[in-house]
RNA sequence: GGGGCCGUAGUUCAGCGGUCUAGAAUGCCAGACUGUCGAUCUGGAAGUCGCGGGUUCGAAUCCCGUCGGCCCCGCCA
């Protein structure tokens, strides 16, 4: 070993004790006289001195020393003046007086400065990824990551689940997101895809009585990127025989609070509350509702219905709803924020804005004269009158809720913002099984094909499969999706169903998905399971904004990885053994 | 495919109703300094104002195009 200990340990029981560390140097104070240094490893920092009087060389050489030069220093623990000890950091009581000093790689001044990372441009991050990952936040992430890993790990081992690797090398489906592909040198023409997500292997597993499985997979997918999209991906994937919803409800539950215990000293309690799709949508206006934020929205249709209120009317006779939420801390919002979010409304194209202010004993609304005592009674928030607001909006279902969103998030920003460091997860259950894509004109699952519908549904697909419910459920985590899985088809015939429901003709879905349809003819045992995504929850978890700093190396919006500059072109031989030939059209 | 914001010393940013011989902070270099820890003080170097074109006597600044970054919509079974 080239050191005796990291920079992070030495304390007031080594004083005496001859050193040995290792590091980068972190910043240097020259004072003529006397030089301190601090030495630097993903420990810590140790800080070393050095006078004529302890050596006359190493003092002139220490000179010579800048910032993230690599060293090791020998010396002696010693006391720091009481005056001078530094309580911020760990070793801020000692420092190590140096008698001996190698200096094992000089440094280029740094591209960026590491306090300054947080605003460094990205892509020069990207590029010199390596000095980033020194930062303590990026450093700390990963290590986190590492560490969430490894329990969850822990945790699916103790609980009988076997991590097994399935092909990165696959083939492409057509349905889901677009393919990553890999050309076949050995079959020319023919192309391998990278998985979206390992889900057909893991139920041929099942079939294969593997029993329980997981797998913490790399997953791809070549869709346009955002702040928590990357092309590669990595899902913690689960999958269990012999199971309904809450039994994959209840291992996911205690996984997460164990490996989120343990890995982030976070408490959490299970179970989680649950909501159906349906209520979830109706008053949150989401299907990825954000429990931290507590406006609900109510349906006020019926109570405006035979109030004097004319545009309200006409709403409604044209079969139209109200909806509205009430903010029940609404002190903070003045007549300017509700105009301003009234123009928002407008310019979205959503009609007016309603409002009322409840005080104690009177009230505040554009519609106040047409409204009589009964009325506002019924449209006064639960118990809390002191100074609540009720936003309404009248209209279509769908752009009144899309409205509300809107005007929730405006409110939130205003009014409530969520606290860093509360977590709120929530199961959202009773999917549909289908929805309608208008672009394509046919149904698409709304999950993924493979997903059961609930065995009352299963006659609708000859009466109207539009209506049917799945066997799906979500996990949500603060507003942001962080997982989802279902219980399976295990039949050939219900599988098939699927496929003709959703438009994909017997030609395809035999060649595409054969093997399958095959293999849930050989006693393949009723399954489900989930797959959460890895890096959104270690964003959330670590409170970070973005995936891209929970990923050692993730790459722009473009997909481009700056550092190694991939994506980029190859050697022409290459392109000639793989039978392809680049046709990139001109656009003028 | 579309919308928004951004691109100026190594870095973070100011300048953007045409006059800039482009500033600040920080970093870098040199010197001073025996208790600092974001050391301090003195001095210095440092810019293709993303790239291309246009308007103009004159463009970092106005216009067009283009490349790139970030956020969002579409897309993401």
């Amino acid at each position: 070993m080239l050191r005796s200990h990291t920079c992070g340990e030495l304390n007031k029981t080594h004083l005496g004790g001859k050193v040995t560390l290792c590091g980068w140097v972190n910043s240097m104070r020259d004072h003529g006289g006397v030089t301190f240094f601090d030495i630097r490893d993903r420990y810590g920092i140790t800080q070393a001195v050095c006078s004529p009087e302890d050596s006359a060389d190493i003092f002139e050489e220490i000179k010579q020393l800048r910032s993230e030069w690599v060293v090791r220093v020998e010396g002696i623990v010693s006391e720091r003046p009481a005056e001078t000890v530094n309580l911020r950091i760990q070793t801020g009581e000692i420092e190590v007086r140096v008698q001996n000093l190698k200096i094992m790689n000089p440094s280029l001044p740094l591209p960026f400065e590491l306090s300054e990372a947080g605003k460094t441009d990205e892509i020069l991050k990207l590029k010199y990824r390596y000095i980033d990952i020194r930062s303590p936040r990026l450093n700390g992430n990963l290590r986190k990551r590492a560490l969430f890993s490894h329990k969850v790990r822990e945790f699916l081992i103790k609980e009988n689940f076997t991590d097994v690797e399935t092909p990165v090398l696959t083939k492409s489906t057509p349905e889901g997101a677009r393919d990553f592909i890999v050309p076949s040198r050995l079959n020319p023409g023919n192309f391998y895809a990278l998985p979206q997500s390992p889900q057909l292997f893991k139920q041929l597993l099942m079939i294969g009585g593997i029993d329980r499985y997981f797998q913490i997979a790399k997953c791809f997918r070549d869709e346009d990127l955002r702040a928590d999209r990357q092309p590669e991906f990595t899902q913690i994937d689960m999958e269990m025989s012999f199971v309904e919803e809450d039994d994959v409800i209840a291992v996911t539950e205690r996984m997460l609070k164990y490996a989120i215990e343990e890995a982030f000293g976070l408490e959490i309690s299970i179970p989680f509350p649950r909501i159906t799709y349906d209520e979830s949508v109706s008053k949150y206006g989401s299907d990825t509702p954000d429990m931290r934020i507590p406006f609900e929205y109510r349906d006020l249709t019926d109570i405006f219905k035979n109030t004097g209120i004319k545009i309200l009317k006409e709403i409604i006779e044209k079969r139209g709803i109200i909806k509205g939420f009430a903010v029940a801390e609404g002190g903070s919002i003045s007549l300017k924020d509700i105009e301003n979010i009234d123009k928002l409304v407008r310019e979205a194209g959503g009609g007016g804005l309603g409002w009322i202010r409840f005080r104690t004993d009177e009230i505040q609304s554009p519609f106040k004269k047409l409204l009589d005592a009964e009325t506002i009674n019924k449209l006064k928030p639960d118990g809390k009158s002191g100074n609540s607001i009720l936003f309404f909006l009248g209209g279509k279902p769908k752009p009144v809720r899309e409205n509300l969103n809107m005007i929730k998030k405006a409110v939130a920003g205003k009014a409530f913002k969520p606290q860093a460091g509360i977590f709120k997860f929530t199961w959202v259950t009773d999917f549909p099984l289908f929805e309608y894509d208008e672009a394509e004109k046919r149904l698409q699952a709304v999950h993924h094909p493979f997903t059961s519908p609930r065995e009352e549904d299963i006659p609708k697909f000859k009466t109207g499969p539009s209506g049917m419910k799945s066997r799906a459920y979500d996990i949500v985590l603060n507003g942001i999706e962080i997982g989802g899985g279902s219980i399976r088809i295990n039949s050939r015939q219900i599988q098939e169903e699927v496929f003709k429901t959703i438009g994909v003709e017997k030609k395809v879905y035999l060649e595409r998905f054969g093997f399958l349809l095959e293999a849930l003819e050989y006693g393949a045992p009723p399954h489900g399971g989930i797959a959460m995504g890895l890096d959104r929850l270690i964003m959330l978890l670590a409170g970070e904004d973005s995936i891209r700093d929970t990923i050692a190396f993730p790459k722009t919006q473009k997909g481009a990885c700056p550092l190694t500059n991939a994506p980029g072109s190859v050697e022409e031989s290459l392109l000639k053994e793989n039978k392809i030939r680049v046709d990139i059209p001109k656009t003028e």
